[in-house]
DNA sequence: ATTTTGTTTTGAGTAATTCAAAACAAGTAC
DNA sequence: GTACTTGTTTTGAATTACTCAAAACAAAAT
């Protein structure tokens, strides 16, 4: 049976998936486990303060690990950087502000997991379906001039 | 009423959405004028001959030019460069391969376009829905070992 | 023909990410 | 507990895709 890997301590999360149980890799799971997105430059800087040895380079290795086995999810939203997030295995989908470039999860568009089926698949076997909302967000709506 | 910026001369094209008529312009829209996904690299290596005083950053100029006056539609597929296509205006998708990276057209998923809508928005505002789907393609399935 | 406005060239710069080799630490076996 | 093996992190550099800015230039308007 399959584990849950959004639950447990970061130490267990690792373990489960027979990932060696480092520190730096402890500090990025914690500073990604909250909810939210984040890319790696602000991982790093979660995790300096505690561990300052760190390297963004170990970050970018530690981020890549933990995606390759199935803790942690990355979205690449078009004109951004690489975000991590730790809810994995739902299928959710995001949206991304227009103006100010925030983004936020959306639950799956059409009933379960997979929801979407194209209409013809030109010979590609799918796997995945990736959902992107573009639109604006609450606080980008009120005001006219975007908050910066 | 609306024109038809897929179809005429590139002149008229460019013409249409009240762009200057230039060389590189008419050499970037022919390059990718054809069925299918260009990066920046391929559009200035087909222009280059034609046109070799033309520089990639008047080929990025162009076809930002051209995205944003609406003859050209960028897509920027996780892990590699940014693609154009000219086939616009229909809210169609696309597949990626896993194995090779190559790109396909899928007509939009469900019903007629916009044919995706979240359950719940987090107060954004949507203006489209973006769906990649993530497969195999026909020739990397059929080889174990995927072409490179 | 002249002027205005927008485009392209030239040259440089930047952000995000990757690569490689050596130093090091976790887990395993003894 | 110590030594060994394997995988991880550090350090330092490189690369890719793309953007910026100023000067030269060309299209379209007058």
């Amino acid at each position: 049976m399959a584990q849950d890997t959004t639950v447990g301590t970061a130490e267990a999360r690792l373990r489960s998936v027979g990932l060696k149980v480092t520190a730096p890799r402890l500090a990025v799971l914690d500073a990604v486990s909250t909810p939210g997105h984040r890319d790696a430059d602000t991982v790093f800087s979660l995790v300096s303060p505690q561990l300052p040895k760190t390297s963004l380079q170990a970050v970018y290795g530690v981020l890549a690990a933990l995606v390759s086995s199935g803790l942690v999810r990355k979205i690449e939203p078009a004109g951004s950087a690489a975000l991590y997030e730790s809810r994995v295995g739902d299928n959710h989908h995001h949206v991304a502000c227009l103006s100010c470039g925030s983004i936020a999860d959306v639950d799956c568009a059409i009933g379960a997991s997979p929801c979407l089926t194209p209409s013809n698949t030109n010979g590609f076997s799918i796997h995945v379906a990736e959902v992107t909302f573009w639109g604006v967000c609450a606080p980008c709506q009120s005001a006219d001039t975007p908050a910066v």
